[in-house]
DNA sequence: TATTTATATTAGACATTTCTAATCTTGATT
DNA sequence: AATCAAGATTAGAAATGTCTAATATAAATA
């Protein structure tokens, strides 16, 4: 018994749900500084200093924005004593960056 | 003669002029009426009307969505006589489109 | 030419995001 | 214990984004 709620979508439509978690994270990557961070990472992890000094603004600010991104689940977080480290979450995030950076990077090689 | 400044920069490094921009698409992209547009467009181009049909707000509300993702360049549109039909731009945003249901949606297949 | 149909534009109220400055927490050092 | 170093949190001002309602434009039709 199965009603066409519970179904899993046979075709290429996107539920609901899938478009508001989608938007969400997308909406994250989406701030300048925080696509800096992500293009920064890349597979590496780098503690928040670290971030701070190549990004260049406040350890405040930095520290909102790494929040975002790991409240979406975009980054993850490893703390070692004093220090954070954050990564990017998972291979499939890592690829969705390297298609953006195929599209809107003009020295992409 | 050669400055870094306008040397193509050889590493992975992006420039602040492509995340500027990244961000200004990626952004547009974020919002979830614009995400569901660009889901149901897909590769084939819709009236604004089928548009207002299937997403379900009103026409104004549309139009100016439309007008965010033609501005940004993920859409291009095409009028004819009374209608404008709009589609996805270019086959590299369809790919990051394609990609972003693979990251985002449960039932990809 | 008056009306209808399809789309775009505008103004403004309301909501959300972003940054700065100040403060807090926690683990390491002295 | 006091201090320092690395990060996180908070409050609030300023900027930006979003929606609604009303109006404008432009092509088709009566």
């Amino acid at each position: 018994m199965s009603t066409v709620e519970n179904d899993v979508i046979a075709n290429h439509e996107v539920s609901e749900k899938d478009i508001e978690k989608a938007s969400r994270s997308i909406k994250a990557m989406s701030h300048p500084l925080r696509l800096k961070i992500l293009c920064i990472l890349g597979e590496k992890e780098f503690s928040v200093q670290d971030i701070v000094e190549t990004v260049g603004t406040s350890q405040s600010n930095i520290s909102q924005h790494l929040g975002i991104l790991k409240d979406k689940g975009i980054l993850v977080a490893r703390k070692d004593s004093n220090k954070v480290f954050y990564s990017v979450s998972d291979r499939q995030t890592l690829m969705l960056l390297e298609m953006m950076r195929k599209v809107f990077c003009s020295n992409s090689d």
